[in-house]
DNA sequence: GAGTTTGAAACT
DNA sequence: CAGTTTCAAACTC
């Protein structure tokens, strides 16, 4: 209930926002609703060096990668990436996705904060699926500082983070593509494939897939969309079992990310990234087609993955100083959150947006940077608990963890530790829901713990974590 | 940075 | 639908 409410505030604050221009939100609402004050403004042409410059974060920068769309909804808007500069010529819902405020010293610390603290709990799985990095932020925050951790040692790594944050602005933020042959234009193009016109950086020749080339692109778009409906939708999908969950999170069950189609590796053991699940981060299913598959975030066997619970276990408590440089030297993973938006980023609830299903709000606020999203109907395509097989999503063993470890007469500290939905945990609001709460994998056994339980029910901010 | 490997996308 | 080709990213050296 009281998450309901606070849903509506923001709406309501929202919409207030939307209504008279103002920036200044209600108390209640602080750096959340900056960002979605943001978000909304950016549904907005963007005016450089005006006051939407708040909303852009260097180096944070977002893919909009396995974002679909309807072909009516192309001309919708044609949004400009702020972060990477791009233009984007998907739907507005979709192309206001962005990054929270900019250049505020004390948001990108926090980010930073919330990033490390991440990836340093996810250790190997650096490529959790970010949250919306406002609530991440916010969260992480009041939780870093709650907790006994050396801060010096923190602060080390974040500055490191930081770094690599800014450098990431510079590089992977913008994705650049390579393409020679395909002018941009077909799904080899990751720009395109993501939905984002080529920029600068980008080393492709005979580009066809830049604004002044539109309508090329709209119709080359449209024609593969008609060969493959799903050609642009998320590669990696959250299987939910229905589109009700978005109204309804409490219809929803735990859900697992798999690959849309399945991959076909053949020699790769889908332990590289040319495996697309692996990419993902997500394990194969028994819709891969691949062989001799070791994919250490589930095999397509359903054999434990590889390296996953239990090293994120002994990593999360052993390791923790050491997991941001681990992360910083493996590469490999832990781009994967920059790299891989289809698995990371928000996505375009595709099939959402063609099943109607109105989200003015939470359109916005999921579009910031890496919520999961859970695209409705994609029920049909895997049911990963069928299979029996373990998700690992990164974005889950974070929290599943953190819950997990902190002994439950700790946690109303944690509770205190400003997790209201004035940090800004609340932005992730109504898309977190479809950060679907982590599979029983991670030591959620089906019995789950009622104290954690309840402690995650008491959480507004994170509703995604409720398990029912 | 060049060359190779890989598997998805596109084509037949 | 299966086989083949094309393609660009991932990877290796």
């Amino acid at each position: 209930m009281r998450r309901r409410c606070l849903d509506f505030e923001m709406v309501g604050a929202r919409r207030k926002n939307l209504g008279d221009g103002s920036n200044s939100s209600s108390s209640m609402l602080s750096q959340s609703d900056e960002n979605i004050a943001c978000h909304d403004k950016q549904l907005v042409p963007f005016k450089p060096g005006g006051d939407s410059s708040r909303c852009i974060l260097p180096g944070i920068g977002l893919h909009l990668n396995a974002l679909a769309t309807t072909s009516k909804d192309y001309k919708n808007v044609k949004h400009e990436d702020l972060s990477s500069g791009r233009q984007s010529y998907l739907p507005s819902s979709t192309a206001s996705l962005h990054s929270p405020s900019n250049s505020q010293e004390p948001f990108l610390q926090s980010l930073a904060t919330a990033s490390s603290e991440r990836e340093t709990d996810h250790g190997e799985n650096g490529a959790a699926p970010v949250e919306d990095a406002s609530q991440a932020s916010a969260y992480q925050v009041s939780d870093d500082f709650n907790q006994n951790s050396p801060k010096k040692k923190r602060h080390v790594h974040l500055i490191r983070y930081m770094r690599r944050l800014e450098h990431a602005g510079e590089s992977d933020a913008c994705k650049r593509c390579n393409c020679k042959k395909s002018k941009c234009l077909k799904l080899y193009c990751e720009c395109f494939a993501a939905g984002v016109y080529c920029i600068e950086p980008c080393s492709c020749q005979d580009c066809f897939n830049k604004p002044i080339h539109e309508d090329t692109v709209l119709a080359t778009r449209k024609q593969i969309e008609s060969r493959n409906p799903l050609a642009f939708a998320p590669k990696v999908i959250r299987n939910s079992d229905s589109v009700t969950e978005i109204g309804d999170e409490s219809s929803k069950t735990p859900a697992s990310a798999r690959h849309k189609r399945g991959c076909n590796c053949k020699k790769s053991n889908c332990l590289k990234k040319y495996c697309e699940c692996y990419q993902g981060g997500v394990g194969c299913s028994i819709g891969c087609r691949c062989e001799g598959c070791k994919n250490a975030f589930g095999r397509k066997d359903g054999s434990a993955p590889i390296g996953t619970e239990a090293e994120l276990e002994e990593e999360t408590e052993a390791c923790e100083n050491s997991a941001v440089d681990k992360v910083l030297q493996k590469p490999e993973i832990q781009n994967n959150e920059e790299q891989n938006p289809a698995c990371s980023l928000p996505m375009t609830p595709l099939r959402i947006s063609r099943s109607m299903v109105p989200l003015p709000f939470s359109s916005n606020v999921k579009l910031s940077r890496a919520s999961f999203i859970t695209v409705g109907s994609s029920s049909g395509l895997y049911t990963s608990q069928k299979l029996g097989k373990p998700s690992i999503l990164r974005s889950v063993p974070k929290f599943e963890k953190h819950f997990q470890t902190v002994p439950e007469d700790e946690m109303p500290e944690i509770l205190r530790g400003n997790c209201t939905p004035s940090t800004g945990v609340k932005s992730s609001s109504p898309n977190s829901k479809r950060v679907s709460p982590p599979q029983s994998d991670f030591g959620a056994s089906p019995s789950r713990r009622s104290g954690r339980k309840l402690i995650l029910q008491s959480i507004p901010s994170f509703p995604s974590l409720t398990q029912h």
